[in-house]
Formats: C-alpha cells, sequence, structure tokens
DNA sequence: TGTCACCGAGAACGCTCGTTCTAGCACATT
DNA sequence: AATGTGCTAGAACGAGCGTTCTCGGTGACA
C-alpha cells in the first residue's frame, strides 16, 4: 500500500488525510445513510477491506484529532461525524446568473473550495444524480422560456465541454453571442438544438459556431 | 405503576400506547439528539428508571410492531426511529400524479401518517417556505406546459380551498373537466387564469366554474 | 376459581465491540 | 548504523450489550 506522504507537509495545518482514512469517512457516511446508525469499528475493517480493528482504531484517532469525527469511548457505535451537511442534501455554490448575453461563469476549481464565502443552496441530492461537482445559476430574463424555464428559475448544472445526443446543454453560440439551454443532437454536419417545449421550433447551425459549457441536471423554480 | 389500558381496545387497530413506553420513545430521541447516536438497552433502563433490560426488550418489540421504531438484530444500539423527519430537510410525501383529466389527489390528514408506505421526497426547505404540509405531485402530461411545467415534473404544493391574487394554484375547471396549474386573478364577476408563460394567453371564465385545489409553492425537474 | 393475556423483575448466556499490547515494515533523520 | 516516525497486522482482554429464560403479579373473563 503505497500512499506515503512527504513529511514536510505534514508539520504545519492540517494534515491532508491519507487514501484509506477518506475511504474509512466516505464508508461511514454510507453505512449510516444506509442503516440509520454508526458503524462498528469491524463493521468499518469489513467494509474497507482492512485486516484489523487496530488499524481503523488507529485511523479513527486521526480523525478525530483532525476534527472530522467525535468518539465517545467504550461506547458501541460511538462515531459521531462532524462537520458535514445533511445527507441527503447536496450543498452546491450559486454561482450567479446566466442571460442570454454572456457566458455561463464556469467555476474555476479553487474559486470556490478554498474561498469559502461564496452563497451555496441545497438542493435534493437525486437531482444531482452524482455529480458531486455541481453547481447552480440564477436565470436572468425569460430568454429560456422555450426551453420551460422562466425569469428567476434555478438550474442546477455540471460544468461540461462535450455533450451526448439528447443531453440538455448549456451552449454558448457564438454567431448570436448568447447562451441558450437546449437538448442537443448531432446530425453530421449540424448541429439541431431542441427546445424542451416540443410546440416550439428547434435551431438548427454549425457545429463551429456551437460551444457546450455544460449539462444541465435540473430546475428548480420557486412561487 | 398503573397504566394498565383497556383491553377491549387493544383488539383492533393501532394500540395506544402505555405511559412507559412514551416516555421510553422519548428518551431515544432526547438521547439521540444529545450524544448523536441511539441508546443502548441499557441506557434506557437507566434513563427511565426501569429495572430490568428485558422490560425494554419488550417495550422495544411492541413499539417496532407499532411502526415507531426500528430495531437490527444482534446489533448495539441499532435502534432506528421513524416516521419523524429531521429539522432542517422537509420530508414530503409524493402523493402521486396529476394529469389534466382529474382533481388532484389531496392527503387526507390520517393516508399518510399512520400508513407509512407512501413513497417520500426531500425538497429543499426553502421551497417550501413553512408550510410543512405540503405535498408533491408529479405531472403526467404536457398539459401544463404553458405554466411551463413538463410531462415529468415535480410540483411541491400545499391544500388550499382559496387562494389570493397571483398565486399559482391548481383549479378544477368543472365545466372542461380538468386540472390546470395557473395564476389567479380575481377580476369582480369572472376570473382571469394566467399562465407563467407570458407568450400565451389568459384563460377567463365564471368563479363558479373554479375550484382551487391547491397552492404551488414549486417546480423540480429532473434531467 | 381457574385460565389467560399483559406486564414487570432478575439473572444468566453469549455475541458484539472498543481497547490495548506486541510485532513488523518502510522511510527519513542523525 | 542507530533511532524515530508513520502505518499496518494479529491477537487477546474485558466491558458493553442484545437476547432469553424463569418467576411473579394483576386484572379480565368465564
Amino acid at each position: 500500500m503505497v500512499q506515503r506522504q512527504a513529511t514536510s507537509l505534514r508539520r504545519r495545518g492540517p494534515r491532508p488525510l491519507s487514501q484509506r482514512q477518506r475511504r474509512i469517512l466516505e464508508f461511514i457516511d454510507t453505512f449510516a445513510e444506509d442503516k440509520g446508525y454508526a458503524p462498528s469499528i469491524r463493521d468499518i475493517v469489513k467494509g474497507c477491506s482492512i485486516s484489523s480493528t487496530s488499524v481503523v482504531d488507529y485511523n479513527l484517532r486521526i480523525l478525530e484529532r483532525e476534527g472530522h469525527l467525535r468518539r465517545d469511548a467504550e461506547v458501541s457505535r460511538g462515531i459521531v461525524r462532524l462537520g458535514q451537511q445533511r445527507r441527503d442534501k447536496l450543498a452546491v455554490p450559486l454561482m450567479g446568473q446566466i442571460a442570454a448575453g454572456q457566458p455561463i461563469p464556469v467555476p474555476a476549481a479553487d474559486t470556490w473550495s478554498s474561498l469559502g464565502s461564496v452563497e451555496t443552496m441545497e438542493v435534493p441530492r437525486e437531482l444531482a444524480r452524482g455529480h458531486s461537482d455541481a453547481f447552480a445559476l440564477r436565470v436572468k430574463g425569460t430568454s429560456m422560456i422555450d426551453a420551460l424555464i422562466n425569469d428567476g428559475d434555478i438550474v442546477l448544472m455540471q460544468a461540461a465541454q462535450s455533450a451526448s445526443d439528447g443531453d440538455m446543454v448549456a451552449v454558448w453560440l457564438k454567431d448570436e453571442q448568447e447562451v441558450t439551454l437546449k437538448k442537443i443532437f448531432y446530425e453530421g454536419n449540424r448541429v439541431r438544438l431542441q427546445p424542451a417545449n416540443s410546440q416550439m421550433q428547434p435551431i438548427y447551425t454549425r457545429p463551429e459556431n456551437v460551444e457546450v459549457q455544460g449539462k444541465v441536471l435540473g430546475v428548480i423554480r420557486q412561487m
């Protein structure tokens, strides 16, 4: 098991977690979500393919010292996860607005993971369907109305440079200088952009003119 | 300990809990909230001033049978409380479908509080805006498309018999024998039903023809 | 008066589980 | 080469804990 970390990094600040420690944390979460109570140390042994309880105990001490969980001594299943939002909600950054006249502001990896000051909102976990790097945008204007998206709606997005046929995507149309949300279909030497509203007509354009900016995971509208 | 119940009452239906059983349930909740994990049977013995673990076991069996909690056999602290929502997420019952041809199935108070088998989904608490008796419906068909609601969308509803001007409501149109989602405006001797889509025309009808069935709190669409 | 369902008490059995002790390997430091 | 640190392994101890068995008491019903 080669997962050693440079010692120099450990001297100062909170230490990065080893792969095994991250695995344990993740297992504790999924176990608790699944069963409704915390795993025992031997549950973790089995769930993470570890050979001994002492290894788990050792790593749990570290995780407790680093503030990721709390343990009550001598208490079965006394592990309590700390500092994480509720299991069935996903906190996504609300990046700003999406309007017809400008590209969408894609989060630059470190923009909000280090700097935690961006507004976030919680969405049902089912909406994101496993995409943990999702982000949200508030729609400005009614230019997306043929995609059944109104002024003020919130779209849950995932950054992407390409898409598959039928995906609902945010595309930047270079000629028109605007973004729009449409279902995308690649048809040989042209691209069909199909509104979600069946009563509306699709847009046909050249492949060079479209630039996929992200996939739409869902829409939330508050009345 | 005088807490005996009339035997005749026990024969049918869900039995009322004894004082001791209510005490145990309450203790489980406060313990879990306080510590972050479920109490052991001996914790309950101490916390409820009971003299034996078998008494707790006996009552826990009853509580499990009555659906107040779930127990995993042979698992320490394997008690999981059921039927109570967490504080900062909102679990709403997914009542079924809403289609144009039929009224919405309003939850009849006891329909899902006793019978716990209905599907539930979790929504962002902001969406419900304080309405804790909200419920959800899956939209069937594209008849609501002028309200920017598509086939498969989920609408978060609150039962209501009346509405204020500008509310987005589900109304049952008696003459047309269908439900639709519109913004409602009372204009003297007529009612204006305005689609959310500004490109669509409003419907005007007689007040007697409309029957408000619920307010729309929000819309969730999953791609 | 006897039977039965309901309920509580006490004790013992045996698995569950946290803890701890010893040992060993890899790598860095001195 | 000697020492220290980070980490993994295996095993055993002992307390925690769910389960179950026996015994007793109370009230309802016939």
